[in-house]
DNA sequence: TTGTAAGCGTTATCAA
DNA sequence: TTGATAACGCTTACAA
C-alpha cells in the first residue's frame, strides 16, 4: 500500500487556482485586454482570427472571469441581496423560490439575509449586503423599521418590496391584491351563510400588509351589511403567547352569532394554525361549529379536518415578478415606483360548508 | 412647489459612495497601509496615538472595508456556499436557518444556491459558487452527480455534507442517526400493537438517507420477528406521480395484516403526506385503520386526523453544526473526515395508538 | 484592430 | 513603528 506524502490530510486537494485572464492572454498569445475585449464586447472589435484564437484559449483553460475583480472594478457584482423577515414562513421561501430562478435566468445570484424575525437586524441586513456590492435589494419583511429604508435608499441602489411596503419608502411594490383578496373569502363565507364573522390577525399596527386585510374586512362587512340580513363582523388580534385569548374569542363568537352561523377569517397561515389548535381544544369542527377561510394555500390545508378553506397567493409569481423588476431597474429602467397586486384565488373545502345533519 | 433637475427619477437618491480605505488614510492623515494595519492587527503595531486617530477617522466616515477587495487579494471573501436540493423542503429550510445562524455569528455571509429538485443543476451550483469565492461548501443534495463532488474537491475548498453523504467524496457529513430514528419509531409502532409493518419511502437507490432508513428498517425487522410473535415488515417505494398504487399498498398492507395490526412508517414529511393524501382516499382512520409514525416532526402534524406520531429531527442543530464543522475547517482545523450522527426523537401522538372501542 | 498602463479597494513586502 | 509600492483579476482610456 502506497502513501502519499501528506495521507494525514485528504481533504483539501490541489489548490488548483482558478485561471485568470492573464493565463487566457497568455495562451493565446494576446494581451489581457483583448481577452476583456471579446468577453464584454464579443467580436465587435475583433479580428476573426484573434477572436478564434481567444476562444479556444477560454474553452481550454476552462475560464470563466471573477466576479468579485469585475465587481471591485465596474462597481457591479451581480448580486441581489434578499432579506427576509423569516425563511420558516413559507411564504417567504415561495418569494425566495420564484425569486431565485428569475435571477438565475438573468444571471444573477441572490444572497440571503435571513432576519429570524428579528426587525431590528433589517439595518444590519442591508449593511452587511451592500458591503457585497449587491446592486439592489428585495425587501420582505415587516417594514417597521424606517432607518432601513434610508439606509437603502442612501446607497442609491433600486429596491423591491414584497409583500409589506415600507413608510416613506419609493420602490416597487408587488404583494397579493388584499382587497381583493379579503372580498374573495368574506363574501365566500357569506354565501356559504355565515353570518357572525371574525377576522383574526397578528398585530395588526404597522404591518401594511395586516393594516390593509383589516381594513378590508372592515370595509366588506360595512358594505355588505345593508344587503345582508344579520351579517355582523369583528377583528380580533392574537399574539402567539396566549392561546386562552383565542379561546375566548371564539367562544365569543359563537355566542354572539347565537342561532347564525360563525365564521372566521384568520389573515395568514400562522394564525390558521392557531385557530386549528383552538378548535381542538375546543372540541369544535369547522364548518358546523365555525367556519372558516384562511390566507395562503398549504399543502397541508387540505387535510386538516374537512379540509381548510383557503385564499391562495400566486407566490411564486410574487417572488418572479419582485426579482424581475428589480433586474428591469438595474437594466436602467427609470419610472416612477410600480405597484403590481396579484389576485389571490379562493380554494373552498369543507371548513366553510355547514353540514345539515 | 419646486421641482429637482431630474425629478422623473426619484427612486435612486444621490449615489452616496462608501468611504474607502484612502478616505479613512486621509482623514486621519495616515497612510493606506497604517489604516489596514489597525484593521487587520488592531494595535499590535501601531502607537497609542495613531491608532486612535485613526479610530476615529473611522469612526467619523462610518468606514467598513469592502469584503470584495479583501476576497480579491486575500482569496478570503467571507461567503460560505450553501446547495440545498429543495427550499421548498422544511427540511432544507431548518438546515438553511441554522447554518445562517452560525455563519452570521462566526463573520461569514452564506450564499443560497437551490437545485430546485434538478440534481443535475449540481456542479452549475458548485461553479457558480465558487466564481464568487466561496470559501467553502455546505451540500444538502442528492448527492448523485458525482461529478458535482469531484468539482468541489478540485476546488481544494472544504465541504460539508448534510443528510446525504456523497459517494466517493472525503467531507464530514452531518446527519440524524438514520438507524437509531428508523429504531425509534419501528419499536414505538410494535409497542404499541402494530404487527404488519410498512415502511415507505421515495425512490431509495442512491440516496443515501434513504437507503440508511430502509436498511435499517430491515434490519429492525429481522432482529425484533424472533421475540416479537406475527411481527413482519415489508417496504414500498412511492413516487408522487402514482397516487393509485399507494393506495393498493395500503390495502394490500391491511389485508397481509389480517387480524394482526398494520403499521405504516412514512420516510419523510412529503411521503406521510401522501400517506394521509390517501388514507382520506380511502375512508380511512390514523391508529386504528392503519398506525403511522412518520419522519419529520412538522408544525401540521398534530392537527391531521388523531395527530400524527413522528420524528422528530433536530433541524436546528443539523445546520448550526454543519456550519461549524466548516468554519473550523476554514479555521484551519485538519481532521480526517468526521461524522456526526444527532438523534432523532419521538414524538408520540394518536396515529400510533389503536383505538379500542 | 490591438497593446500599454492605470486603477478599482485591499493587503503584504520592503525600506526607512 | 510607519510609509511607499506592488499585487490580487479585471476593465478601460489612451496610444500605437
Amino acid at each position: 500500500m502506497s502513501t502519499s506524502p501528506h495521507s494525514h490530510n485528504t481533504l483539501a486537494a490541489v489548490p488548483a487556482a482558478r485561471p485568470t485572464i492573464a493565463d487566457v492572454a497568455r495562451v493565446a498569445g494576446v494581451s489581457k485586454a483583448t481577452v476583456s475585449r471579446f468577453l464584454n464586447h464579443r467580436d465587435k472589435l475583433l479580428t476573426k482570427d484573434i477572436a478564434t484564437r481567444v476562444e479556444v484559449a477560454i474553452a481550454a483553460l476552462a475560464y470563466s472571469p471573477s466576479p468579485m475583480a469585475q465587481a471591485l472594478k465596474r462597481g457591479r457584482s451581480r448580486l441581489i441581496g434578499l432579506v427576509v423577515a423569516d425563511v420558516t414562513n413559507p411564504f417567504s421561501v415561495a418569494v425566495l423560490r420564484g425569486a431565485e430562478k428569475a435571477c438565475q435566468d438573468a444571471g444573477y445570484l441572490l444572497m440571503l439575509f435571513n432576519l429570524g424575525n428579528d426587525s431590528r437586524r433589517e439595518s444590519e441586513a442591508i449593511e452587511a449586503l451592500t458591503a457585497y456590492q449587491v446592486e439592489g435589494f428585495i425587501l420582505n419583511t415587516l417594514g417597521r423599521d424606517a432607518k432601513a429604508a434610508a439606509e437603502a435608499a442612501r446607497h442609491g441602489k433600486p429596491v423591491v418590496l414584497v409583500d409589506r411596503r415600507h413608510p416613506g419608502m419609493q420602490a416597487d411594490f408587488v404583494s397579493l391584491d388584499n382587497a381583493g383578496a379579503v372580498r374573495l373569502g368574506a363574501s365566500h363565507l357569506v354565501e356559504a351563510g355565515y353570518r357572525e364573522l371574525l377576522f383574526i390577525s397578528e398585530p395588526v399596527k404597522n404591518v401594511s400588509s395586516r393594516e390593509e386585510r383589516e381594513a378590508a374586512f372592515r370595509a366588506f362587512i360595512s358594505e355588505s351589511a345593508p344587503a345582508v340580513a344579520g351579517l355582523q363582523g369583528r377583528t380580533f388580534e392574537h399574539t402567539a403567547d396566549d392561546p386562552q385569548a383565542l379561546d375566548a374569542a371564539l367562544r365569543d363568537l359563537r355566542q354572539r352569532a347565537g342561532p347564525r352561523l360563525p365564521g372566521v377569517l384568520s389573515s395568514n397561515a400562522v394564525v390558521t394554525l392557531r385557530v386549528v389548535a383552538a378548535m381542538a381544544r375546543l372540541g369544535w369542527q369547522f364548518g358546523t361549529d365555525v367556519g372558516l377561510v384562511g390566507f395562503d394555500d398549504t399543502e397541508w390545508s387540505p387535510y386538516i379536518g374537512p379540509g381548510l378553506s383557503t385564499i391562495a397567493q400566486p407566490t411564486d409569481e410574487l417572488g418572479r415578478i419582485a426579482a424581475g423588476c428589480l433586474i428591469e431597474r438595474l437594466k436602467g429602467l427609470e419610472l416612477p415606483p410600480r405597484q403590481i397586486l396579484l389576485s389571490g384565488r379562493l380554494v373552498p373545502r369543507g371548513s366553510s360548508v355547514h353540514a345539515v345533519n
